[in-house]
DNA sequence: ATAGTAACGATAAACAAGTATCAATTATCG
DNA sequence: CGATAATTGATACTTGTTTATCGTTACTAT
């Protein structure tokens, strides 16, 4: 049967508390915090159960690593910090597009590209 | 100095010929036709001299390996075929974007998901 | 509390993309 | 043409991510 370990504990809890996707090595960064000696293994082998059991979804930005999200949010896209890396998720949609003759269009991605708040410049310090 | 190899003309015939961005492996399949024998390390380096000369751009999508496209085009985006794998240009473009509050937008991407002509439904044949 | 076994952690292995190496080839200049 | 050195092709290597292995740990039900 399943069990309930803290170290699935603490690699859900980093999901549900991130509130952007993250990707392997930041949800162990995360989840050691919390439970330390975690190691990189059970963070991979525990992202798949959460995939396969519909707890989380992959994001997938270009030139970059997977990254994963709780599911079930509402349509959102993602903003790329240029910065320091991280992403995050932003409200968009409405945008005009004009498909070539014959193509079908299923489905968009819209990535955004900038600072994020904590990098804009502008701020007290750091 | 820089030689004028067959090589090296196949290879950016590859690109101005294609009109969409294309990966090594899709350099080399269209590069060898012309000259038999060719090697993926040729493709490979020939790519990274292209780009350093400006000739051509890298182009990053969602989980995919990075393709390159000629460089000096306008502003557009590219449409992605769901079946065949195949990326397209598409000109697109006006979308309302809400940042979030301290966020600075500095650049975007959109990218189409769908069928391409080939591979859409309702043509005669293949 | 204890047995049974799912899950863990460390690490080796598998993979894939891209790079470096080097002998053989060949474009280019005189 | 012939010498020279840039370029090539085959392949080994590097790098980074993800998976498999296996002895140990620690949930769970009894």
């Amino acid at each position: 049967m399943q069990r309930n370990t803290r170290q699935r504990q603490a690699i859900q809890k980093a999901f549900s508390h991130a509130g952007r996707p993250l990707g392997p090595r930041e949800v162990l960064e995360a989840a050691v915090t919390v439970v330390p000696g975690l190691g990189i293994a059970t963070v991979y082998r525990t992202i798949k159960e959460l995939v396969d059991a519909g707890e989380i979804v992959p994001v997938e930005l270009p030139g970059e690593n997977t990254r994963y999200e709780v599911s079930g949010k509402h349509h959102h896209h993602h903003f790329h910090c240029n910065k320091c890396s991280g992403v995050f998720e932003v409200e968009v949609c409405n945008f005009d597009a004009t498909v070539p003759k014959g193509f079908r269009l299923e489905d968009h991605e819209v990535i955004l590209y900038g600072l994020c708040d904590n990098c804009a410049p502008g701020r007290k310090t750091k």
